[in-house]
RNA sequence: AGAGAGGUGGCCGAGUGGUCGAAGGCGCUACCUUGGAAAGGUAGUAUACUGGUAACGGUAUCGAGGGUUCGAAUCCCUUCCUCUCUACCA
């Protein structure tokens, strides 16, 4: 959520930074978002007069009493009966006006850093680097979904039957080597520096909605209703909420976590193809790393997290690309959004594995992290996150990527981690 | 899940209707004292919004939300959380 202040204040950096979203009727809201501001505080300028006014009545009230004089408390008591009517009503329309507003910035998405062109779909992201080589497999190649069935090591049908589709369930060395990814994202990540957590997979409303899940994305959540909990749809959600209402120390910067969670996503409205196999499930394991950052130091944090992806894939030799998304790709609460995108060999398509975004203080404002600065005053600091990495499509990439006529290989860097290095 | 107790500032802890944003202590900061340090002394030490160039004001906040009252940390209701005992359980 941005911040009124800053909307009063840059009013046509927010503007032009919309459009770059397509953001539509940007221009009303904004004007709507500024008048309603400066309405809600003249209001509470007026209100708080009128309660400076009753406290000092009630004082004075006070003091009668004590010194017996009961006509002058009297007397006075009738005065305040029509400031606590004015009162009523001034703060009721303070209320009111404080829920329109907040209504309005919820709707607002983040203004795009200055490096983000505009556009409108995936289509106008810009690639911006590439690496490894994409392997020549034989007219024999199969889809990571065949590959599974013929080693049996991924079975779709069996959690259809459990829960439903896009819940599938790993057997044998299909199971052993999603573990072993996630051993080594971790190892990989608190390598890097980053401390390891286990959250919680299921949040408070609190929590959903001060990373920006609620209330945009109310419907991509599954919600257990008897308790009004939400299960999570991506590790950052607890994470990131660890230090929801926080005024931390600048020498406590950086801030870096990671940790493993599954991850439950309604995906309403997908189906088809492209969802097939692991392309798209219900239920997935991702590590994930966050960053709370100095302003300052936001966006050196990013590439630093850019870097430390790039580096993982490099470990495991697939061929992926890195994207810069546009103004209409990137996601609402996010400034900047890298995509890392793996090339699926048999499905001849791009898969995103990993998003890496800086909010700046998107998620700090709604979340109340802050910071003192050296003038001692507190600042919203900023956060980050990124995959590292989302497993099924990683996995994907390494059935398709690794196949051979005899079986699949094992990328080196996970053969100890796995105790195999061959699945037949 | 049942019964009881309780949630106050960075921490401990007083406060059961009036000048209480909140005693006292600890911690922290600055200054004084010292050759230096400790001890001691003095002052300061929450957050948000808001008015003002500033100095300095105003309002709100004693888990959260609502109510009673001229006035609520204090009384009433709802809710969340913690602790103890009982029950249950990995």
């Amino acid at each position: 959520m941005l911040q009124v202040q800053f909307i009063r204040e840059n009013k046509e950096i927010v503007l032009n930074g919309l459009t770059k979203r397509n953001f539509v009727n940007a221009k009303t809201i904004i004007e709507n978002v500024l008048n309603t501001d400066e309405n809600r505080r003249a209001t509470q300028t007026s209100l708080d007069a009128i309660l400076a006014e009753s406290n000092k009545l009630s004082k004075e009230i006070g003091g009668f009493f004590k010194s017996g004089e009961l006509q002058k408390a009297n007397l006075l008591k009738e005065k305040t009966v029509q400031l606590k009517e004015q009162s009523k009503q001034l703060s009721e329309k303070l209320n009111e006006l404080s829920e329109s507003l907040q209504t309005l910035l919820y709707q607002i998405p983040n203004v795009p850093h200055k490096s983000v062109k505009a556009g409108t779909s995936e289509e106008d992201n810009e690639n911006i680097f590439s690496e490894g080589t994409i392997p020549v497999l034989g007219e024999n190649a199969l889809p990571h979904w065949e590959l599974a069935k013929k080693y049996d090591i991924i079975d779709f049908e069996l959690g259809t039957k459990i829960t439903g589709a896009g819940f599938p369930v790993y057997k044998g060395k299909g199971a052993k080597l999603q573990r072993a990814l996630i051993n080594y994202f971790l190892d990989k990540n608190i390598e890097a520096g980053y401390k390891e957590f286990q959250v919680p997979h299921l949040v408070n409303a609190e929590s959903a909605t001060a990373t920006g899940q609620l209330p945009d994305k109310e419907g991509q959540m599954y919600h257990a209703s008897e308790d009004d909990l939400y299960l999570i749809p991506t590790g950052e959600v607890p994470i990131t909420n660890m230090f929801r209402g926080d005024l931390i120390q600048e020498s406590d910067f950086p801030i870096c976590c990671t940790g493993y969670t599954p991850c439950f996503r309604r995906e309403a409205g997908s189906y088809g193809a492209h969802v097939r196999g692991l392309n798209r499930l219900h239920q997935f394991d991702k590590v994930e790393i966050v960053r709370i950052e100095h302003p300052k130091n936001s966006y050196n944090a990013l590439d630093g997290m850019v870097e430390h992806i790039k580096g993982i894939l490099r470990e495991l030799k697939l061929p992926y690309r890195v994207l810069r998304l546009c103004g209409g790709d990137t996601g609402f609460t996010a400034a900047l959004t890298f995509d890392f995108e793996l090339f699926s060999t048999a499905q001849g398509r791009w898969l995103e594995i990993s998003s890496a975004s800086n909010f700046e203080t998107f998620q700090a404002n709604r979340l109340k992290l802050r910071f003192k600065n050296k003038e001692g005053k507190s600042e919203l600091a900023h956060t980050l996150n990124g995959s590292s990495l989302a497993l099924p499509r990683v996995l994907a990439g390494i059935l398709e990527n690794y196949q051979t006529a005899e079986g699949i290989k094992i990328p080196e860097v996970l053969v100890p981690y796995c105790g195999f290095d061959f699945i037949t």
